[in-house]
DNA sequence: CTACATTTGACAAATATTGTCAAGAACTGA
DNA sequence: TCAGTTCTTGACAATATTTGTCAAATGTAG
């Protein structure tokens, strides 16, 4: 189990990329670049996107670690966290169909 | 498949309550309160536990609806909805281990 | 119409998020 | 060690979002 900015991170080193670099590519400070790879700081959705272009990172499946991320540090210390998400995803459906 | 403030706004009409009377009680402008059962605001954590104390409605149940909400509309319009809801499951107990 | 309950919208106040910057710490190679 | 570079940290400003207040408008029943 990753964390979102550890995927970033690893992808971003193994390509050898310095954080200025990365971070002028998706056109954001280094110093939020920096946070959000140890999880100091949330990115945002488009910086997310812009991210996973420029690491050629799957743009849904960091989107999914990136959503999946907020959701679990919303409820971590909830004891009912899993009902939660079961509630949720019917929740989902159901408005789907009757928005 | 109840929403939230459906929850509630039957509840309080079961019960014979005006509106004015249940925001007393929660301390909350009748305005606001007036909003939240229609869905178009969010309450705050506090006032769902004030809520279902004032209703006889289980806290961790009306708190469960409340937050699995919240989660259902951040994530609507997405087409991984299912999968941000696994993997968060994933990462709740994951962090939970590891903090 | 009157009286009361609810809804609506404009606005202000309070919070939270995001960005900027410079200084400092950590690392690297010579 | 030193100089050069990368990364981190924290204070602060700018922006955006959330939340509350209020009064007017609307709805409802007698």
């Amino acid at each position: 189990m990753n964390k979102f900015g550890d995927i970033i991170r690893n992808k971003r080193e193994e390509k050898g990329m310095l954080l200025r670099q990365l971070a002028a590519m998706i056109d954001v400070d280094t110093a939020i670049l920096s946070k959000v790879e140890r999880g100091e700081r949330k990115a945002r959705k488009e910086q997310v996107e812009k991210i996973a272009k420029a690491l050629d990172l799957g743009e849904k499946e960091l989107m999914i670690e990136y959503l999946s991320e907020i959701i679990a540090y919303e409820i971590i210390d909830e004891d009912s966290a899993t009902d939660v998400l079961r509630v949720a995803e019917s929740k989902v459906k159901y408005f789907r169909n009757h928005k």
